[in-house]
DNA sequence: CTTACAGTTAAACAATCTTGCAATTGTTTA
DNA sequence: TAAACAATTGCAAGATTGTTTAACTGTAAG
């Protein structure tokens, strides 16, 4: 990652673009498209408050769309957007759907996220 | 946090109902609401990229713009929709305006986000 | 095979967001 | 005060997104 503190003209960039940087570039133009895309996903309130059931355990879709308070299809749809970006995985079991996050670096993610909002709301 | 592979019934919802889950919901209802607006505001590649550059140390809106090879009143807006929703903050020094990241959780959010992405594609 | 239940998909429409360019504000220096 | 530089704002065009209703698929039970 770059070191912005050192370097700094009064003309020019002060970051620098080195050998390292250049390298690190194409990582982080793949990472940041990914991780966006993450972010986008978790970026919508409805969409947390799913995730924030699955948080506590994996959940078929009419089960979250009753906690909800929601029509299926529209719990559908949202996991369909979470599933594209792997956020949350599924799981046939018989008739149900079981929904749960995708790991737990994602469950950290939502965590953080929402910790953070709480405790600046607090 | 929550435990995935524990409390999961046949029959009945994994998700339990009791008063502690009542009381947390309000709570959660506008928690929700901010973390999903943090999370939108990380959730586009360029307003990531940056993010990225700021996670280094502070910069002024047009290093920014040229460290992104991008015009300036582009990262004005982006800067714009990310103060709004206070993941940056700004400060005035002369002719400059320098942007940096407003705390330490936003940063490790951002940190998380891009390192879970590296960390896939790797 | 047919009924009922669980979930997904499609299409249309509204709403929201992003971007680019031009004009404007604010700040310093001559 | 005028000129130059730094940054912000306004606005229109275009793209993306979210929501809803209805139709469709898959699975188990009668």
């Amino acid at each position: 990652m770059a070191n912005l503190d050192s370097g700094m003209n009064d003309d020019g960039p002060s970051c620098s673009e080195n050998d390292h940087e250049v390298r690190d570039f194409a990582v982080n133009e793949a990472s940041c498209e990914r991780a966006a895309a993450i972010f986008r996903a978790l970026g919508d309130p409805q969409r947390l408050r799913l995730l924030l059931i699955l948080e506590a355990g994996q959940c078929c879709v009419s089960e979250i769309a009753s906690a909800l308070n929601e029509p299926l299809p529209a719990i559908s749809q949202r996991l369909r957007v979470l599933k594209g970006e792997r956020v949350v995985k599924s799981r046939r079991e018989g008739k149900h759907v079981f929904y749960a996050l995708a790991d737990e670096h994602i469950s950290r993610l939502v965590a953080n996220g929402v910790m953070h909002a709480m405790e600046e709301l607090s």
